[in-house]
DNA sequence: TCGGCCGCCGTAAACGTTTACGGAACTATG
DNA sequence: CATAGTTCCGTAAACGTTTACGGCGGCCGA
């Protein structure tokens, strides 16, 4: 005698009025839900998981994609870590079992999904690092399986998503570049067709046409986004006889490697050249420091976890109003990196 | 009609038959087994993972518990992911799913665990930041659920292990620094319970008595895993009056913020102090560079992955000579930190 | 020819839940 | 007091597998 038949027969009541009592139904006397609820605890009954899953088709489970491999998701740095934490607190709430489905640099995203969900493995997902055109998006829609996306698409099948906010960062650096006199200003993006490449560099050619400048393929640097990508980039600038003046760095982790070439060849970032970036615990341990933005990524992962339950008819109704659609605001927190300006 | 069921009526045979099948079980016809392999193919077949569960008592799910939150695992570079990505390749061969399993870092571990184990999650796991003494050993021996953890505990269940070497890190180190004509050694550690600090500690103890010198508590500095904590590290120790005129560095992280903390003071790793660390992607953009330890990450969780394959029942038979307890070896890679030496 | 063995397959029970359904006891209403 | 409604609970089916068991036919050896 196991599980829920021997808390059951300790009682001497059914298995159907113990399970009504455990799930909170209302048709179940409260005196009795006491006892039942007593009785689990002291005899330490959990419900089986599988028996649960089986009968409502449920996992209880929900999986935040990743990609392993700095090459993919720049992290370096604790990105990822972070908005796992705020997304983690929201379902804990809920009962909901939140795991870190990491997919090898190695295998194809698209098969890794198609994996996961053959095997029913989640009741939702959390997808990141989203390209321009999303296959996983359509495959996932079609078989109605709830999921949110940590970045935009073309693609686009309705469902919730939540974005940093690249247009921003780049108008406003554009500006504040020009402001300081700079015309000849580059700007890198990740070397595959993840999406937030092309939010960022078409919209910096945008602000800079609303200068009256135009933005030189040549100063547009397509790097991975780890140390080893900004190392290079520096290095491809360097190489250049009509260098920029300034630059923006697409995200946390090229600055540090970016800096490192500068620095071997004598210059100095906010004298010889600007640099607006994007700060992380990382970047605050680089000298001179770098004017760069910033956002809550505890406060991201809890909206995207609201987005995602808030599709899940089971959830739904705790969170109504739930913000299915943002870009995430950022706050441009200055340093010494973009001090370096021309006459006018 | 659904599963396996439909596959059965489809190819005109019972269900006995086709699970047989397609589980590989030695009792049934070749050629009605490549019926069911085909049928099961054309109609996307996927057996459903909670009847089997339920059925078989197993999940086919691998779990790799980490600790979210640079404080305690210095995942400020990536040596957890590429570590996970060599199990993944392991697992991927008998087709269990592994998970990353993120504790957050305001959460108990214990509690944690013991959430994972009583949902009977997975069928075997991976602990990583071992404690000195660990509570979760006991409780997932006492259910005899399969584990392997990398690091070592004074706790011993009989588990496997796989840990850096440590030990070797510190003999090397010293002994280096002292053949340079150090005295004044300084060492770090992290700054919680987790055992590689004893190991670390103790053992540079040990070699500096070897070499008939002490081990100062002044100069053994705790420390936040990451380069937050190295810059503290690094301010403790240019207040001090009598400094240390080397240090060990004992995780990769922390180096970066005390590159920093130097530098700001006017001071530079190898001319005025000698350094010895351990290597990572990032580290490789420090200046100067960084005299460091490395080792293969990916064939680290190789080794984990077999280990824990060996303590399974239904593996272990694939790796009949597995490693179940080793120390890894590590190479130090000569840099420009540990140049500083001392007349004789 | 017959008994035994072997290869292959079908039957049905079992895993632990949830939930539709119906019924018993009780209450309220006229 | 009869009826209707309400509250609570027990029964049993269902979810999709795996696997013990038994049976049927064919083959072999005596």
């Amino acid at each position: 005698m196991t599980g829920i038949r021997r808390l059951a027969q300790h009682l001497d009541i059914s298995i159907g009025t113990v399970s009504r009592a455990l799930n909170g139904r209302p048709d179940v006397n409260e005196e009795t839900r006491r006892k039942v609820l007593e009785a689990a605890a002291e005899l330490g009954y959990v419900p089986n998981q599988s028996g649960r899953s089986l009968r409502q088709g449920t996992t209880n489970i929900i999986g935040f994609m990743m990609q392993t491999g700095t090459e993919i998701t720049g992290q370096g740095d604790t990105f990822f870590m972070s908005v796992f934490d705020g997304v983690q607190t929201v379902f804990a709430r809920h009962h909901l079992d939140l795991v870190a489905l990491l997919c090898s640099s190695e295998e194809d995203p698209d098969d890794y999904l198609r994996r996961v969900v053959a095997r029913g493995f989640a009741d939702g997902l959390i997808l990141s690092a989203t390209q321009r055109h999303d296959p996983r998006f359509e495959f996932l829609a079609k078989r109605k399986i709830p999921f949110v996306t940590l970045g935009r698409s073309l693609t686009d099948v309705g469902q919730p998503w939540l974005d940093l906010d690249f247009e921003g960062m780049a108008q406003t650096s554009i500006d504040r570049l020009v402001a300081k006199g700079h015309r000849r200003i580059a700007v890198t993006r990740p070397h595959d067709d993840i999406n937030l490449g092309h939010l960022f560099v078409d919209q910096s050619a945008k602000a800079l046409a609303e200068h009256g400048l135009t933005l030189d393929p040549d100063l547009v640097f397509s790097s991975k986004p780890n140390e080893a990508g900004g190392y290079h980039v520096a290095q491809q600038l360097l190489a250049m006889r009509n260098r920029p003046t300034a630059i923006l760095l697409v995200n946390e982790t090229i600055a540090i490697g970016f800096y490192r070439g500068l620095s071997e060849a004598g210059l100095k970032p906010g004298r010889d050249i600007a640099i607006i970036g994007r700060q992380s615990p990382q970047s605050h341990f680089l000298s001179p420091s770098l004017t760069g933005f910033t956002l809550s990524r505890r406060d991201l992962g809890i909206a995207l976890a609201e987005a995602l339950l808030a599709t899940m008819p089971a959830f739904s109704h705790f969170y109504p109003d739930a913000e299915l659609r943002k870009v995430w605001p950022e706050d441009l927190v200055e340093g010494e990196s973009d001090a370096f300006s021309l006459p006018a």
